[in-house]
DNA sequence: TCTTATGATTCATC
DNA sequence: GATGAATCATAAGA
């Protein structure tokens, strides 16, 4: 009951002093007393505000109703007028909007991880740069990639088809609305700049949807990418024979364990492991031998009769030695200094522990000598004077200056490399 | 379950 | 960028 005055008082205000039905009153075709238009007016807003309340049928034909009505021209002009003031308040809001930084950052991320984008071997390229990262290239590393490869495809997958679906979706509903748009338009003024800011509405609204697709479809590559680093954490041991070549490498170059570039791909290669493996390994292994170079003795004394053994059977056969090739021994024997060998080396005599008598090599090595020696005559391939040219006592020998720290840890005398010492004149590889 | 060994990672230094 | 040192995390064995 009071829902029809306030109607006509507050559209009534609004329409004061529009031309447009000032204008279509005094045509005279609005009536001829002032009662009668309003009378009119308001049964015209009362229907158009009650159209929802009917039945399709009945809204139809009111509809149709309303359409020839004597005031129509005029309400849709005054329509008009409030609609342009309207849409003159919202384009001031209508401003263009700076693009979502969490979207970019989004949007970057799903290009990066090449679930966005052109396709790319399903994400290939991110796992290659993952591994590279880690430098995991192994045999077990691959089956893990090609797991992670899959997954992450699975999700490039889902993502695309969901993207396709929201866009769909979008089209659909942008199409329907401005189907209803146009047709709404016959009943009352909808400006081309509506529909269009009705559409940017609708986008936006799909924006923000397939906004939550994207920070799902990232979060499930992080959960991923996460399972997949964990995995490469795990750690495994390297085999037996591969530890062996490293152990080899290592006290076969004792007094300067820094293998080059080209020696670590070669130990990388030799041990089907990445040259990051082989690095971490020494790194590993030079800290942990300085730490504690007792406990590291007897394994020090196994692999230089090893290799001593190697060494002859190699020289005997006057073939070139397999031991990769360090930076300093080979050819040019780098810090060493033949000048100094009286200094850096020992004599058989010393060797028999005769006259030698090293301050920081005591009893325990010097046993360490003598068992090695042991071991090398029972292999009976390490003369004396053999072991002459290549044991020494690394004492004082700076072979790294650069850096300086590995001689701070005694060497033990007893498990220097037989290839190197006077044989670091020559190389490892034309022993 | 505890201890030890060991590969990997991080951070500081040169 | 390579390395040392500390540390983490896990495998392996007692």
């Amino acid at each position: 009951m009071d829902e029809q005055p306030r109607l006509m008082h507050s559209h009534g205000v609004g329409m004061a002093g529009h031309p447009g039905l000032a204008q279509h009153m005094q045509d005279g075709t609005a009536g001829t007393d002032g009662e009668g238009r309003k009378q009119d007016i308001g049964d015209i807003l009362q229907q158009i505000m009650t159209i929802t309340d009917q039945s399709l049928d009945e809204a139809q034909a009111r509809k149709h109703a309303l359409n020839c009505h004597r005031m129509k021209p005029a309400l849709f002009n005054v329509l008009c007028e409030i609609k342009e003031k309207t849409v003159l308040s919202i384009r001031g809001a209508q401003e263009e909007e700076p693009p979502d930084p969490q979207l970019m950052r989004l949007d970057n991320m799903l290009l990066a991880e090449g679930v966005a984008g052109p396709e790319k071997g399903g994400g290939s390229a991110a796992a290659a740069a993952a591994a590279a990262a880690t430098g995991g290239v192994g045999a077990d590393n691959s089956a893990e990639h090609s797991d992670y490869r899959a997954k992450l495809t699975q999700i490039r997958q889902i993502y695309h088809t969901e993207l396709e679906k929201y866009e769909q979706a979008c089209n659909e509903f942008t199409t329907h609305v401005m189907n209803l748009l146009r047709e709404q338009s016959r009943t009352r003024p909808i400006s081309p700049k509506e529909i269009e800011r009705m559409v940017s509405i609708i986008h936006r609204k799909f924006s923000s949807i397939q906004m939550q697709l994207k920070q799902s479809t990232c979060e499930a590559v992080m959960i991923l990418r996460s399972r997949f680093l964990d995995a490469r954490r795990k750690r495994r041991n390297f085999n037996k024979q591969a530890t062996e070549i490293l152990n080899e490498y290592f006290y076969s170059h004792l007094s300067n364990p820094y293998p080059s570039e080209e020696a670590k791909e070669e130990l990388a290669k030799k041990c089907s492991i990445t040259v990051s493996q082989v690095s971490n390994w020494f790194g590993n292994k030079r800290i942990r031998y300085k730490k504690n170079i007792g406990k590291f003795q007897e394994e020090a004394n196994m692999y230089a009769a090893r290799t001593a053994v190697n060494a002859t059977s190699v020289s005997a056969h006057g073939s070139q030695a397999n031991s990769p090739s360090t930076p300093n021994s080979a050819g040019s024997a780098g810090s060493f200094n033949m000048s100094n060998s009286g200094d850096l080396f020992m004599s058989v005599q010393s060797l028999n522990g005769d006259s030698y008598q090293g301050g920081q090599v005591g009893a325990n090595i010097q046993s360490q000598v003598d068992t090695l020696r042991h071991v090398i005559s029972q292999t009976g391939g390490y003369s004396d004077s053999l072991a002459a040219s290549q044991m020494y006592s690394p004492q004082g020998i700076n072979v790294r200056p650069t850096n300086g720290g590995w001689q701070d840890a005694p060497t033990p005398s007893s498990v220097t490399s037989p290839t190197e010492g006077p044989g670091s004149v020559h190389s490892d590889t034309s022993n």
